[in-house]
DNA sequence: CATTTAATGGACAAATATAGTCAAATATTC
DNA sequence: GAATATTTGACTATATTTGTCCATTAAATG
């Protein structure tokens, strides 16, 4: 299971591109790139759609990634993760028909 | 479906509680509390583990509804939600073995 | 193996987000 | 309509996140 780090560093060696290119793509200091390529920061949002654009990839898959791994690790900790992902999942399915309602 | 919230306003009239009473026993200004019951704010998780003491209510169980909640909020903006929650539990079962591994 | 180049670590600063308070304004109850 | 309870909004404090700089380490190259 890849995190999202490891993803851009496989796609930025496949190009062939140093960290301080991909970094100056992005719009941010190479050490930042560095660090979430190892998982030792997180990159924004707005980051990660440049990503996205950068390799190419279909929009919102590495997105998919991101959110799913930070939420992950934000309840990991927690005494039952699954349970919580569960009752999420009818908060949101409850949300949105409120939504279509009106 | 019910919020959190809500869930803590309930309990507290059920008691016959003002907002200043369960706002002293929460160690917090009411204006907080009144907030947080109409889901202005969001409560911290040492604040849950507090109305779950005061409220007698099994360990855990608001605090499910809590994470849970915020989980639901922060992605019901995204595209595809229900698949973030998805990976994520992929992901949260994925990092499990890890654990038990080592 | 010495130099150059790339990547990483750590301390700090800036920006943003969250939590909390106070006092005034509203609403509710008697 | 006075007293009590709740809500609102502006503001401050605190915590967290994000980003940069520069020194250090690691890797590659002549």
């Amino acid at each position: 299971m890849k995190q999202v780090g490891e993803i851009i560093r496989e796609k930025r060696e496949e190009k062939g591109l140093l960290l301080r290119h991909l970094a100056a793509e992005i719009d941010i200091d190479q050490a930042l790139l560095s660090k979430i390529e190892r998982g030792e920061r997180k990159a924004t949002k707005e980051q990660i759609v440049k990503f996205e654009t950068v390799f190419a990839l279909k929009k919102g898959e590495l997105m998919l990634q991101y959110l799913s791994e930070n939420i992950a690790y934000d309840i990991i900790e927690e005494k039952n993760p699954i349970d919580v992902l569960h009752v999420a999942e009818d908060k949101v399915e409850y949300l949105r028909k409120q939504n279509k309602r009106k």
